[in-house]
DNA sequence: CAGGATCAAACAAGCGTTAGTTATTGGAGT
DNA sequence: ACTCCAATAACTAACGCTTGTTTGATCCTG
């Protein structure tokens, strides 16, 4: 074990972002010395190795997560108003936390056991959070689909790649492009025959 | 340069199965040698280089996309229905050609210059089939979609997932993920208010 | 002056790739 | 039919470089 100081944050954030714009495997831990001006082997004062690094990394994401959806699903609310705050709960972390959620969802395969398979578990209570909601929503007739799992998955599947194409100084903002999501998952992209305007807004 | 035998396929076959499994950096050439009984140097005789190898790769994937999805987008069909049979002609590459399609999905980013600038550019002209038929929806009437960029990143989104949990030996066929896939996308989770029953499918 | 932080240097291991050598094989010429 | 040759494909071995990590000395700073 070792220190945890203020430089050893410094480090891992510096790692969050190399590890989001280039991947874990393509990133050095001297590619993460160089850039704040020490040496490869210096980092090693502060941090155990480069995998411990990705699980801290890993792990703050999954709390953040966590932390800003799970209460939301179990609120009494109607099962859409629900969903509704979490995609914007989920799109917020992955916006403003946009180095660790990216590391989270692209790098965690490459944890060192057991540290994937706990995060594997995690992952899979994270979309249970919405399968649950979703299969209220349709027990409570509010939603048509059919199957929750495939529509968690879906769901989470159009959040998760945000990382891929959101620029933070882009021209659409978190709060934009979560209320456009929740519309066309909710609403679907079709005109609604033989429907007119709804308010569920 | 270098020939192109049986003995070539086999490598690139197996290359795109490790690199699936393991992503580009975590595949050794070493690797994919010991898979066909071989020393690592062998591969030489075949391939150029492991970044030739995954060009390759992602080359067969982006001609596979396009072979089945261009065609349908220009298809004197509704919107809806065209779509439909993007989305179902999306899918089927994806499941069919599930080791090309995934490394092209999680690994272009790692090619080199040129190459990389090169699929980044053949991504774009391939969104824009989507983006297209969503606008020419959008314009007819047939689509409630504000914002069509969006929505094509969303649903290509939605779809490129796929890799990440789909099991060709699983309970879900590619041709019923594809039309519940399809079915949520075009009408959405949500009851439709004041509607019954439709009948585009 | 003690303790933590950093350094330079090295470690063993692994990387992609190349070189030179040895089997294997399928015709061409007698 | 049988040799001989050229080509092909594989091997062993090594190259030069990079990887993550460790070590022991040196530097600062409180």
């Amino acid at each position: 074990m070792v220190a945890s100081g203020a430089r050893k944050e410094q480090i891992v954030a510096t790692a969050s972002e190399l590890f989001r714009q280039r991947g874990y495997h393509a990133t050095t831990v001297r590619d993460i010395a160089r850039e704040l001006d020490l040496q490869g082997g210096s980092l090693y004062a502060h941090i155990d190795s480069k995998d411990a690094v990705l699980r801290e990394i890993v792990a703050r994401a999954a709390e953040a997560f966590f932390a800003a959806v799970e209460q939301l699903a179990g609120e009494p609310w109607p099962a859409a108003t629900r969903l509704r705050a979490m995609i914007h709960a989920h799109i917020g972390v992955v916006t403003s936390r946009l180095n660790d959620a990216t590391v989270f969802l692209q790098d965690w395969r490459y944890l060192e056991e057991p540290g994937r398979a706990e995060i594997l578990r995690l992952r899979d209570a994270y979309e249970a959070l919405f399968r649950q909601v979703l299969a209220e929503g349709i027990a409570a007739g509010e939603f048509t689909v059919r199957d929750p799992r495939l529509a968690s998955i879906m769901l989470l599947s159009g959040l998760n790649a945000l990382p891929g194409w959101f620029r933070p100084d882009g021209a659409l903002s978190a709060d934009h492009i979560a209320a456009e999501y929740a519309e066309m998952l909710l609403h679907g992209l079709s005109v609604r025959p033989l429907a007119d305007e709804e308010d569920d807004r």
